[in-house]
DNA sequence: ATTGCATGTGCAACTTAATTGCACTTATGG
DNA sequence: CCATAAGTGCAATTAAGTTGCACATGCAAT
């Protein structure tokens, strides 16, 4: 296990304290293999944790400042959070099902980019370049709900 | 004027009937040179008129529903609306201020993207493809909030 | 013209996701 | 041991959007 996947790691790293209640919000967040939303999160956890919801999502803006944790916006109302792209793992658009709410991380592959145009002529500060593709999933296309 | 910069023609091309309130909402989102949350549209609408809140919610659904705009996610809480991609309106990324909220449209030639594999390989269906930068505006990165 | 119905709108109440204020707890250095 | 800061819990609040139901308006069939 490297050390990038080493979640204690991850945190001390980000010159973050790693304290238990951190330690297992960054597990569930990077053991799974799609974004998860806050509320997800927190019923993943308190099924064996008495931690508060609150502090969920105290934890998680947290994670996200210190660049540990990425925050994904949906084509839905809340925000869902993968593992930041690091050198262990590339940035990578993501397809959001309007029907079920699930998010899926497609390959880095499967959409190509290029932003130097942007990057040449932008007066700002560019900070992050979300891809989001937005449609009916797999199994919710099968059910035909269309 | 053309066709598509009418809106009692855009919104007839759309299905729909052309009640005032409509008008009024999409004139406001197709003059704008960027993209407003409802309750923008709502606080520029209320000045003038006595639409009710809801309402405006309920022909933004309608008219996202009918093609005629575009609900664009932002790396915060509220939905962004603009009008949506046509023949004269070309897809195109936007930029997101993070400390301000402003959204700005950017040229469709700022970012190339290609989804070509996606479109081969993804078992689901593709219905929208959004691009988001985020950062601090020009604005903002002056004013020197980090 | 009157009725019936569908569509459109207003208003109050509600929901969801997230945030805030403040108190309590735990860890750490002196 | 004490002082302080960091971390957490809980209740209340907010922001954004949604729902239910009543009223209004337009239009077609009688
Ligand atoms: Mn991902
Ligand atoms: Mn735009
Ligand atoms: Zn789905
Ligand atoms: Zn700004």
């Amino acid at each position: 296990m490297c050390d990038q996947c080493n979640y204690e790691n991850l945190l001390s790293n980000a010159d973050l304290v790693a304290t238990t209640n951190r330690i297992q919000v960054l597990e569930i967040v990077g053991n799974n293999t799609f974004p998860l939303s806050a509320g997800d999160i927190y019923a993943i956890l308190e099924r064996t944790s008495s931690i508060n919801r609150v502090t969920v999502y105290r934890i998680l803006d947290l994670l996200v400042e210190h660049g540990v944790v990425d925050r994904i916006s949906t084509g839905g109302r809340a925000f869902y959070y993968g593992i930041a792209p690091n050198e262990h793992h590339k940035p990578h658009p993501h397809f959001y099902c309007r029907i079920c709410g699930q998010m899926d991380c497609l390959s880095p592959e499967s959409v190509t980019v290029d932003i130097a145009p942007l990057l040449k002529t932008y007066p700002g500060r560019i900070e992050k370049v979300e891809i989001r593709i937005d449609g009916i999933c797999k199994n919710c296309a099968k059910v035909g709900k269309k």
